[in-house]
DNA sequence: CATTTCTTGACAGTATACTGATAATCAGCA
DNA sequence: TGCTGATTATCAGTATACTGTCAAGAAATG
């Protein structure tokens, strides 16, 4: 029989885990509260401000009931405003606010650390051929999930 | 700013999230309800028969406060038994029962289906690299969790 | 305009994962 | 033996992720 070990799916599921209490660890020390998922949320804002939860959820490849929680939780933080939009209103457009720019400038030396420490295993070499195969791995499989990634055509306003 | 598809941990939990769903595709096409997380508790418990749960967390990984749920489900399932240990009466000795022998034995072509699947981006080289690299960065990161892995020395109650 | 269909956001329910706390028990030691 | 510290299992609380469902609104169509 086959070792768990051997299996894909599981090292994937074991890798992330490491990964998660590393950002975390990562974070805290740097006086920051925000989890990985909130801060690929907030970037991703950032970058593309006045965005509703949809599109955000292709962004970075969030299932669509999952935006809601942390969209909550990154607004309750006071780093983002969500306001109906004026063109849909079903939809609701999302802002990162000046404490929310502050914060995502002031974590990123601890996400950049977070990103070394959790590939600390491997040579400079290796992490590239990891990270190559992780994204082709997963753009082979994007479609499999319930949460693909869905990039934005042309037309998103692009802030600051 | 660096994207978000740069960062491996952000692409680490992308191929998870793509793993868990081919797996659960896989394994309700072949007519079964298992989790990726209760096949791997049932596997190491087939091959460890009387094991306690920190024992198994340790084996699989796992926060031993994910295993409560873990093993009340498959219990509930009656794919296990749960038993106070003779030895500790702090412990409870999981043992795997037959319609649990049945049902990891029945799952197996499915499990080993969406190993594939979720690779199938993949060369069959760059899957072995991928699996190297995976592992090689685990076992570097593997006490920065707070579920390492821990396998048993040599006294483990070998099952079947 | 009326109707059907799709989309956006939200909710209930389930299943990982984790933090931190606690009860019961065991093991080592004065 | 009695005390102290470690260990096993559990629980409360929080945060992803997903299934499935629903209401409100937009879009397409007759």
């Amino acid at each position: 029989m086959r070792d768990n070990n051997d299996m894909p799916g599981h090292l994937a599921r074991r890798f992330q885990q490491i990964a998660v209490a590393v950002f975390h660890a990562e974070v805290e020390a740097a006086g920051y509260d925000l989890t990985p998922v909130q801060y690929a949320a907030l970037s991703a804002i950032g970058m593309n401000q006045g965005i509703d939860q949809i599109t955000l959820a292709g962004l970075i490849a969030y299932d669509r009931t999952t935006i809601t929680g942390v969209v909550d939780r990154l607004v309750q933080k006071g780093l983002l405003v969500r306001n109906p939009s004026s063109r849909d209103r079903r939809a609701r457009e999302l802002r990162i606010t000046e404490e929310g720019m502050r914060a995502l400038q002031g974590i990123t030396p601890a996400v950049e650390a977070a990103q070394r420490v959790m590939l600390r295993g491997l040579t400079k070499e290796e992490v590239e051929e990891f990270m190559r195969l992780l994204r082709k791995a997963i753009a082979a499989g994007n479609e499999l999930s319930r949460a693909p990634l869905k990039q934005i055509s042309a037309e998103g306003t692009k802030g600051s």
